[in-house]
DNA sequence: GCTTAGGATTGG
């Protein structure tokens, strides 16, 4: 059988291929050589469809790795396959299977020189006696192939490891060091795994290259570690790289795309992998409290350690043991922060973007083993400073004290600096954010003196937030206190006073926490993207204006063609009052083919824009997943169950009150929408000794006192937001430094599919005054 | 050439 299916049985080949084999290694493979008896094995890494030659033989093509060879670059093979063979190895190949090739014909591979892969090329068919065992890794392995196959790594849990053993591994990150140069020859990075069976294991890890160490980003982050080594120090098992070390590292959200990170090229990865990935995250998310609050430099407090997601802009020798970085992330530092004094020809990055982020950017001080590190960042990347130390220090000049940021020397609590690639999802994000900050608005900021705190009320505002709520009760102020356990314990529905703290909450991106809400069916709905909106304008701009339903009694058009290529076609309805057009910041427009970025343009000269499209006989709305209408920065949208839009003809109605005031819900009302609402919904994780309780927040405006629906379009509301996010619970502190929460909570039932639960929602709570 | 670090902040 020249196709040979092998079964594999904890990672060893339980058919071991014939006693007179031998192995080849991929150097000797050359022509001219005799290879009668040689076998060359080696992993699918890619392979190309079954293709017919001219003459109308089957031909498919593989590429295999030479994974016993894995450090040499030329590692990679070309097989080309013939006739019946590469018919029946096309059916069952997987990437990830290894091939064990015998009877082959070597030959010079003329694409050698594009595809970089070995000198040679392999030739097997049936006809020149080759064999092909192929061992599966797949799990799913088609019919014909009638064998069982099983994984072929075997991955050992945590409590399971012994003394001088190698093993394969998978754990979830509880801590890590980022790789940092050590006082050897190598990179250095120490990371702690835990796992369902509840064991800790902290690896040491080395290497000389960079890339060979593991990518992770953060706590959470999910590991597999193949061929680490076990050894026992200090009564404790240890995880130590050996030879042939090599790891994939996940991200460990729930439910985001299971794509590993990793250096090398080769690597198996199967759904029964991708099980375990996720398996691993869903016990992750209800085992470990890993996700601690991400800091934003508006979040910053002095006396904290945190870690902060940004992107260098400059840098600058500072001296033999210190080196300075300069870093924005969007957000403005709160407080005077400490600027270093360099010589101007010192600092690298590009001046006039150095002087437009001037209020935006703070200064780092990294010392001692970081400063290598640190001066090998290039200008524009994206880092991730790990326990950054923020000190309060007045400076000799006059009284006003500022915020220092240091890196000290050492990795203690996993200090020091990692580079994130763009792919980041953190980094796109920030990506997206640093783009929408208006520098002239942050310039202006200097004179926001609401954000600003006076640093000598500093400590005394510190200090309010450990003694005080930092949230009141804008009723029931005569109820008393109960216990989370009693509430626990209780039955629903029922109403009480608690007095606990926030440990945690979610979404910890704030823009997350912000949905759509239709009060007549109570349906919760994502706020859609602008992206969204750009393609049903794109989708509807196809529609051809009708030329009949301009200039009405009740409202007048304007249509013209744009210059570009495109020659799309613009419409523009102004809406009459009293049969004349009002002032623009008194009218409403309807807008055909207009672009999302035309339509903002107008949304901030006319009171009201909406979008609609030409009919036979009418003009109407876009679907429904569009706003219906836009008003300042606002976009407002209808519920789709609900509404049933009617002809746009209907807002004649108002047009002709008295003093028209284009109200959103008087205008939802005639046009048949039911509109949806903008609220923030979080789920707040709150502690208060005797037990933990997870309450639901669900507000319009009242908590934070910022409207839910300019959240979005605002960043200063943003960063007011994280603000208070940040006093309410701050990042980096311990659950005895956390400030008290007094909240009015309500319990009540819901009922799913199998069982009844208790939910709890906060409301009738603000945060306090002199928080925010 | 066979080590480096082996988690556990706060100085400049």
């Amino acid at each position: 059988m020249p196709v040979r299916l092998l079964k594999t049985v904890s990672g060893k080949s339980e058919t071991p291929l014939p006693s007179h084999l031998q192995k080849e290694d991929l150097k000797h493979l050359q022509e001219g050589f005799d290879h009668t008896n040689k076998y060359f094995k080696g992993v699918v890494v890619l392979s190309y469809p079954l293709m017919k030659l001219g003459d109308g033989t089957d031909f498919f093509k593989v590429v295999l790795q030479d994974l016993d060879n894995w450090i040499s670059r030329n590692n990679s093979i070309n097989i080309l396959l013939y006739g019946k063979m590469a018919e029946d190895c096309a059916k069952v190949t997987r990437h990830g299977d290894t091939f064990a090739v015998a009877g082959f014909k070597v030959a010079k591979s003329p694409t050698a020189r594009e595809d970089g892969r070995h000198g040679c090329h392999l030739e097997v068919s049936e006809e020149a006696g080759s064999t092909i065992y192929i061992y599966t890794v797949s799990s799913t392995v088609s019919e014909t192939a009638s064998v069982s196959v099983a994984p072929k790594y075997v991955y050992t849990p945590l409590n399971r490891l012994k003394d001088g053993t190698v093993v394969n591994l998978y754990g979830v990150v509880k801590f890590f060091k980022p790789p940092y140069v050590s006082k050897g020859t190598d990179y250095c990075s120490v990371v702690t795994l835990v796992d369902p069976s509840n064991v800790k294991l902290t690896c040491t890890l080395f290497n000389g290259n960079l890339d060979f160490l593991p990518k992770i980003y953060k706590v959470g982050d999910i590991v597999r570690f193949h061929r680490i080594k076990i050894r026992e120090y200090n009564g404790q098992m240890q995880g130590i790289t050996s030879a042939g070390f090599a790891s994939l590292t996940f991200d460990g959200t729930v439910g985001a795309p299971v794509v590993p990170r990793t250096s090398s090229k080769v690597y198996t990865f199967m759904d029964e992998e991708q099980k375990i990935i996720e398996e691993l995250r869903v016990w992750a998310d209800s085992n470990l409290c890993i996700f601690g609050p991400a800091a934003k430099l508006a979040g910053v407090q002095p006396m904290i350690f945190f870690d902060l997601t940004c992107q260098l802009v400059g840098k600058a020798k500072v001296d033999g043991s210190s080196f300075l970085l300069k870093v924005w992330d969007g957000t403005k530092c709160p407080y005077p922060t400490w600027k270093v004094p360099v010589e101007a020809r010192d600092l690298e990055g590009e001046k006039t973007l150095l002087h437009q982020l001037r209020n935006l950017t703070v200064d780092i001080l990294v010392y001692d083993n970081h400063v290598q590190l640190a001066k090998s960042l290039k200008i524009g990347s994206f880092l991730r400073i790990y326990s950054i130390h923020t000190k309060q220090a007045s400076s000799d000049k006059d009284d006003v004290s500022c915020i220092e940021f240091h890196l000290h020397g050492g990795t203690c609590y996993g200090r020091g600096i990692g580079v994130l690639p763009e792919t980041n999802p953190d980094v796109k994000e920030l990506k997206v954010f640093l783009g929408s900050v208006d520098l002239a608005d942050s310039q202006n900021m200097e004179s926001m003196s609401s954000l600003e705190l006076d640093s000598t009320d500093l400590e005394s505002h510190l200090q309010r937030c450990q003694e005080l709520s930092v949230t009141v009760l804008t009723d029931h102020q005569d109820l008393k206190d109960t216990e989370l356990k009693t509430i626990l314990n209780s039955r629903a529905p029922q109403q009480y006073r608690i007095r606990a703290k926030l440990r945690t909450y979610e979404p910890q991106k704030l823009y997350q926490c912000i949905k759509l809400h239709c009060s007549k069916c109570n349906s919760l709905w994502e706020v859609p993207g602008g992206d969204d909106f750009d393609l049903i304008l794109q989708g509807s701009a196809v529609t051809a204006p009708n030329l009949e339903l301009h200039n009405t009694s009740w409202y007048d058009s304007v249509m013209w063609t744009t210059e570009d290529q495109k020659q799309r076609k613009i419409t523009i309805h102004f809406v009459k009052h009293d049969e004349m057009v009002q002032q623009p910041e008194d009218t409403l427009i309807m807008i055909e083919g207009g672009t999302l970025k035309e339509i903002w343009k107008l949304t901030k000269r006319f009171k009201c824009v909406i979008p609609v499209r030409s009919t036979e006989d009418d003009l109407e709305l876009l679907d429904l997943s569009a706003p219906f209408l836009l008003q300042g920065n606002i976009k407002y949208y209808g519920c789709m169950r609900c509404s049933t839009p009617k002809p746009i003809e209907c807002l004649s109605s108002i047009a002709a009150e008295q003093q028209p005031s284009w109200e959103p819900t008087e205008i939802a009302r005639v046009l048949g929408i039911e509109p949806l609402q903008y609220v923030f919904v979080m789920k707040f994780t709150l502690v208060d000794g005797t037990g933990t309780l997870n309450a639901y927040l669900f507000d319009y405006e009242k908590f934070f006192q910022i409207p839910a629906s300019e959240i979005l379009t605002n960043n200063f509301l943003q960063q007011k937001m994280q603000m208070t996010m940040n006093t309410l619970c701050p990042p980096g502190r311990k659950l005895d430094d956390l400030p008290w929460l007094e909240c009015f909570i309500k319990s009540y039932n819901v009922r799913d599919v199998m069982k009844q639960q208790v939910y709890y929602q906060i409301f009738d709570t603000t945060v306090a005054e002199d928080v925010v």
